[in-house]
DNA sequence: AGTTGTGTTGAAGA
DNA sequence: ATCTTCAACACAAC
């Protein structure tokens, strides 16, 4: 799932790959992912605008376009933004680029599902940004650049676990307002933290040490300062490896990460700690699965 | 073949 | 206010 570390990945991949091309034509056959216009409407406003720059705030993803409009994206679940060079309707027949040992990540079962695509043009190049979402749960948005950051899902938002403000006073302050409750819980809340989800909640817990179910309150500073740690490395290492595809996430190339290869816990119930070698637990905590070592957390 | 699990977010119900 | 449940949707695994 496209959690912080999976969106920067693919932010980072747009702003080497689209940057300075021009939208020519949107495609859809899924209009109901266009949340704030009709889709004759989305087409024609978008259509010869220039991407200027590509940037995120927790998962949501902000395409800044000329004319001081915003493409404002949302994953979700089971988005991906495939980047092709070639004409997707010829891309059957012939070989596309993201090939590695052979293997066009292109073809994928999981990249079939396009249901938006955007031509963009550079001169005489040209680029397809399609976009696959098997559940179709994704949104998409076009407003002014200046009204994005005043829609109610991205003003409620709280600070990015990435950036500079979010320091360990910061993370002080935001669980002092949450002392009841769980920190396996407070990690995920985007109105607090943007960018952890489900896969990664699991991952800093375990890499802090601290148990899921333990109370905010009940946090001592230097156990706090373990969680803060851990957001921060978690994140970072996995960016590193481009995200994590246990399931569907795929980046721009429609090529996997490799965090799922380092996963210590999450979907490892049932399999031995690497730490301790006491059984892995899974509980649901939030309506979602949570994962840990009831030993090695505490 | 029907049921369940998957997980992000928003809305509705309690 | 705060918590829980459901709905959006498709598919793999049982």
């Amino acid at each position: 799932m496209p959690e912080l570390p999976e969106v920067q990945t693919v932010v980072s991949d747009l702003n080497k790959k689209i940057v300075d091309y021009t939208v020519a034509d949107f495609w859809s056959d899924w209009p109901k992912a266009i949340k704030n216009k009709k889709l004759v409407a989305f087409q024609q406003e978008i259509k010869g605008r220039k991407i200027i720059n590509i940037r995120r705030l927790g998962k949501n993803i902000f395409i800044d376009l000329s004319g001081g409009k915003t493409l404002y994206i949302h994953l979700k679940m089971t988005g991906h933004l495939l980047i092709k060079s070639q004409n997707p309707l010829a891309a059957s027949r012939v070989s596309g680029q993201a090939k590695s040992k052979g293997h066009n990540y292109f073809d994928d079962k999981v990249n079939q599902y396009i249901h938006h695509i955007w031509k963009l043009k550079k001169g005489k190049e040209e680029l397809w940004m399609e976009f696959s979402d098997m559940r179709k749960f994704a949104k998409i948005v076009l407003d002014d650049t200046s009204r994005i950051k005043e829609l109610p899902e991205i003003k409620k938002l709280g600070v990015d676990a990435l950036s500079p403000e979010f320091t360990f006073k910061k993370i002080q302050e935001i669980l002092a307002k949450k002392k009841t409750k769980a920190i396996g819980i407070v990690l995920m809340e985007q109105e607090l933290i943007a960018g952890i989800g489900n896969i990664y909640r699991s991952e800093i817990l375990f890499d802090a040490k601290i148990h899921p179910e333990r109370k905010v309150e009940k946090l001592p500073a230097q156990e706090m300062q373990q969680v803060y740690k851990s957001i921060k490395k978690i994140l970072k290492q996995a960016i590193k490896m481009r995200g994590t595809s246990q399931s569907d996430y795929r980046d721009t190339s429609g090529a996997p990460g490799s965090f799922q290869k380092v996963l210590k816990v999450y979907r490892r119930s049932g399999e031995k700690c690497g730490r301790c070698g006491i059984i892995i637990t899974r509980k649901t905590m939030g309506q979602r699965s949570i994962f840990f070592c009831s030993k090695c957390q505490k």
